[in-house]
DNA sequence: TGTACATCAGTGAACGCGCGTTCACTGATGTAC
DNA sequence: TGTACATCAGTGAACGCGCGTTCACTGATGTAC
């Protein structure tokens, strides 16, 4: 049957949201479209009224996590002291369980190799990522602002792989805690 | 037909080698049983007298990739020049681009996550990889050298994920560039 | 404003394909005597 | 040393399942008049 305008663009939304979430969670291949459908409260017939295909989708979920991972940023301070929580933050426990609602790339930058339409919107992401860490906070010499921003970058996303892939809690923790003090000694030297 | 001995422990190793570089281009899911026995020299078939699973073989494959990926290390003397050489190395346009001969942790650290017995052999994996990378090379402080191993490690994979997550080569190249220069820097304070 | 009709998102069955896994069969190897 | 037989890895057809995608049908919405 027919339905209102604006329910559709919800469930849309809704499809894009949760399909985010899940893919974070547990990669591309790891979620099919019944589950996605599902988790937004629909039948996995519908979804090709809303996206052509599942890579579509997958570009889409990229370029949404985006605007969500860039406005995790600004919530920091833009001082030394906002920088330093947005590593502890980046580097919690709670973020490393949490893969659903963090960061893009330290959750999907892998998969995104085998799907080139997704590898575009993680590009442009990744871009964006570098230059609103380089402007949002103060670094030591305006110079070597994007240079810094992208070492403290690798250090992040490497960081919290390395701390998702192991089943050891306590090397776990010593890898979340060794590299956010290592950052932080960073930015005292700075 | 029955076989000699010997061959067909050849054949077994050839399988786990081309399996292993394999799973690290295109990830576990991304590989099928019949393309690694045929890049083997066999058929699908046979696959089932080598091996348990597809599970076992990938639990397997991180325990044989670790060897390697140690023994990579050791390659390089151990001195500060040594240490400058395997971030050179590690973080070059050549280990960028060729993963299925290339470390573990950056190919497959993501896709660990999801099957528990390859969990277990990665962490395995990153307990001795730390350690070795600690002891092998020298740093600042014996005190120190295991927190200095863990920074230096989170840089590497980080930066070397990220290089390879993105279609831009400029980008790329420079993600490559500013890590590896970083982390020298580090050692020239060293 | 009321009526008739076209639209179109949602539903769930069905399709087709890929892939992990199984199996009956083969035939050279290795062993028993 | 020679002969007969059991073993067992390899082969390719076949099975079963999961998943992306399609499709006929439904029925409330929105539109034309």
């Amino acid at each position: 049957m027919r339905y209102p305008a604006a329910e559709t663009a919800e469930k849309h939304q809704r499809i894009l949201d949760e399909a985010t979430r899940l893919f974070r969670d547990r990669g591309f291949d790891g979620v099919n479209i019944a589950e996605i459908m599902k988790a937004a409260g629909l039948t996995h017939g519908s979804f090709y009224n809303h996206f052509e295909s599942k890579n579509a989708l997958v570009g889409s979920c990229i370029v949404h996590g985006a605007t969500k991972s860039l406005a995790a940023i600004d919530a920091n301070e833009p001082t030394v002291a906002g920088k330093k929580a947005y590593v502890d933050t980046y580097l919690s426990v709670k973020h490393r369980d949490d893969p659903g609602s963090g960061c893009l790339m330290s959750a999907l930058a892998s998969d995104v190799r085998r799907e080139p339409m997704a590898q575009g919107a993680m590009t442009r992401f990744i871009h964006s990522f570098l230059d609103k860490v380089a402007t949002r906070f103060p670094w030591q010499k305006p110079r070597t602002a994007r240079r810094d921003a992208i070492r403290l970058t690798a250090s992040l996303v490497g960081g919290l792989i390395l701390a998702r892939a192991v089943n050891d809690g306590e090397l776990s923790e010593e890898i979340l805690r060794e590299v956010a003090s290592g950052l932080r000694e960073g930015f005292r030297e700075a």
